[in-house]
RNA sequence: CGGGGCAUGGUGUAACGGUAACAUUCACGAUUCGGGUUCGUGAGACUCCGGGUUCAAAUCCCGGCGUCCCGACCA
């Protein structure tokens, strides 16, 4: 794509109401647009980066079984009574609203009632069984405090895979099979190195449910981290039980502050049972089908990887959900050679699968730089007579900084 | 939901109770061309909304909306 297309701008400075690092980050490069609080339009960039996140989800729910489907935001009264938790008192960040003749929906804060309901439909027999579907869509939650930019929002996009398993066996099996697909995803987007598993309260029919978090002192959640064992324990069930039947000593816990970027959750037959999900099994015996769920917040996500992976300069984006991979920066004005040997790489580039970003912008070379860094793609090769003179490119890495001149072949070659 | 802060051109900031200023942005013209270059000319504001005090309110007071932070809450 070319720089000069594209219609958002960049800004030398945040709004003053946004504190968080991922909120200025993100609106300065124009990634994200804030509308209200906990609110944000997603730009072109920004966009490219949430369905690359997307589509590494996507492989690693089908990876285990998922089968993707969309449910809709609008869901009806009648069904959350089932499983009392249409009341305001039960649920207390619901949207609400109104049809014409007066009857009351909302919008959809999660879906498993949703989701159960409908698979009464499609199951009856252990051999229907398992069903893995998930969705990404987008949730609704009047949430009292937003906060932090794309941490906790009202309206966010979120991945929600529900598990149907014919009995608890089966489900703690596809459970692990899950964590696996999880660390799989929160490596690929780069987050791996900083993103525990952490136990957490389990409701009513598990002891624990696991949470992704991700340290950052922009988290909103306390945990203690065991370095060596790699996994954590959020506060909330920090106890001498916890301890032990994690064989950690309290001692060898760090304390840290963590954002919870995915969250998985037996929910037993709580659901199945309510709305009456029941399943004829081998000796013909009705069962409640057993259930779990499964969720990741993408633009928290996305925002996460803006905060803990940005520098002063700006963003930093892993290749795997960069907007582009590659930013050519012509010092050339139109029509220069070195706007023509850009504009030729850009076409080579393209040619060859790479996603590259052509700043064929008319503008002083120190803009183009500072835009290049806040926007944050990993590499940036520059084309300008002083390059053209060497006969290389130079390519700089945007997290290490490190520059190198390179010919045509080396050039693709890194940024592969 | 408790507590606290902030509301002024698109953005960021000034302005003792007395004519709303500067930077940036934008437009036009030059200049420059490896880190937001320089200069000129212009454009852009019912100072969040509603009341009140005062000869006079961006400024003081009350209420509201918005927004941010702390806490509570958080499948």
């Amino acid at each position: 794509m070319r720089q000069s297309q594209l219609f958002t701008k960049t800004r030398r400075e945040a709004p003053k109401e946004e504190v968080s690092t991922n909120a200025k980050l993100l609106i300065r490069a124009g990634y994200i647009n804030k509308e209200m609080a906990g609110v944000y339009s997603f730009l072109p960039l920004g966009l490219r980066v949430r369905d690359k996140i997307a589509g590494i989800i996507r492989e690693e729910m089908n990876s285990v079984g998922g089968v993707e489907l969309e449910m809709t935001a609008l869901q009806n009264q009648e069904l959350y009574e089932k499983t009392g938790r249409w009341s305001d008192d039960v649920v207390d960040n619901w949207f609400k609203t109104k049809l014409k003749s007066g009857t009351e929906l909302g919008l959809g804060f999660t879906h498993e009632e949703m989701i159960t309901e409908m698979l009464k439909n499609h199951i009856s027999s252990y051999k229907d069984l398992p069903v893995y579907a998930y969705q990404i869509q987008t949730k609704f939650r009047n949430e009292e405090r937003a906060k932090s930019g794309l941490m906790r929002g009202r309206e966010f996009l979120m991945k929600d895979l529900y598990s149907f398993n014919d009995n608890q066996e089966s489900l703690d099996d596809f459970y692990d099979q899950m964590k696996g697909a999880y660390e799989r995803i929160f490596e690929r987007v780069g987050l791996g190195d900083l993103t525990y598993i952490t136990y957490a309260s389990g409701g009513t029919f598990s002891k624990y449910s696991h949470e992704y978090q991700t340290l950052s002192e922009a988290g909103e959640d306390t945990i203690y981290v065991s370095e060596e064992k790699k996994l954590a324990i959020n506060k909330e069930v920090l106890t001498e039980e916890t301890l032990s039947e994690l064989g950690v000593k309290k001692e060898d816990l760090v304390e840290k502050k963590a954002i919870e970027v995915g969250n998985i959750f037996k929910l037993g037959t709580k659901f199945s049972s309510a709305l009456g999900l029941i399943y004829t099994d081998e000796q013909g015996e009705k069962q409640p089908v057993v259930m779990g769920s499964y969720g990741i917040g993408l633009g928290r996500l996305m925002g996460t990887v803006a905060e803990v992976l940005s520098d002063d300069k700006g963003l930093i984006w892993p290749k795997s959900i960069a907007p582009f991979t590659l930013h050519i920066v012509s010092l050339g004005i139109k029509d220069s050679e070195a706007y023509k040997v850009a504009e030729e790489l850009y076409k080579h580039c393209g040619e060859k699968g790479l996603e590259v970003f052509f700043d064929d912008r008319d503008i002083a070379a120190g803009e183009k730089f500072a835009d290049a860094d806040l926007l944050g793609m990993p590499y940036r090769v520059v084309v300008s007579d002083k390059t053209l003179k060497e006969g290389k490119f130079e390519l700089k890495e945007r997290k290490s900084g490190e520059v190198k001149m390179v010919n045509l072949s080396e050039l693709l070659a890194i940024v592969k």
